[in-house]
DNA sequence: TAAAAATACTCCATAGGTATTTTAT
DNA sequence: ATAAAATACCTATGGAGTATTTTTA
C-alpha cells in the first residue's frame, strides 16, 4: 500500500486522466498505470472502470475518501 | 516519508530497543537505524535521544501519536 | 568492557522511464 | 482513426543485508 500510487490515485480522479494525472504529479503515464495495477492487485479489488469516461467503482470511492484524508494527515506531519 | 520508516520509529518505541525493533519486524539492526535517520533528515528534526535509555524529542512524541493514528488508518484499507 | 547504535560497503528489488502496442470511441 | 491506457523492457536508485567500528553507561 504505497502512498505515492495513493496520491496517484486521487490525483487521477481530480484530472479524469491518467496521462492529466502524470503530467500534474511529473511522472510518465505509464507510472501512473503501475501505480494503479499496484494498488489494485494489493487490495485485490477494481478501483476505477476505465474508458472515454473514468468511473470509480465502490472500493474505488471508498479509497477515495479514506486516501484524501490520510495524505492530509501525512502532510501535516 | 516513508510507512515502514514510521512502522519501525513505532515499534522502538514500544520495545525501548533499535535492535529488538529489528528482530520483531526481521529487520536487521542497521536498518532500523536507516530507517530514523531517515525520518529525521526528512523532517529536518531529532526524533529520538540516544543512550542506554531511548528518550523522545517533543518532535518524536509528535510522531508517535500522529504515526499511531496514521498506521491504523493505512491498515484499515 | 559490554551492550547498543552507527558506518561502510555490497547486492538486489523495484520504481520510474522510453518505446510500443492495444483498446475503446 | 485517434486519443488514452496497457505492456514490454531497461536502468538507476535506494532499501536491506553483513561485517565492522564507534559510542555510552
Amino acid at each position: 500500500m504505497d502512498v505515492k500510487a495513493i496520491k496517484s490515485f486521487l490525483t487521477i480522479i481530480k484530472c479524469r486522466s491518467f496521462q492529466r494525472a502524470a503530467e500534474k504529479l511529473n511522472y510518465a503515464q505509464s507510472t501512473i498505470t503501475t501505480h494503479i495495477k499496484n494498488l489494485e492487485v494489493d487490495l485485490g479489488i477494481t478501483l476505477i472502470e476505465r474508458g472515454r469516461e473514468l468511473k470509480l467503482t465502490e472500493a474505488g470511492m471508498l479509497l477515495h475518501e479514506k486516501g484524501d484524508f490520510l495524505l492530509k494527515e501525512l502532510d501535516s506531519l
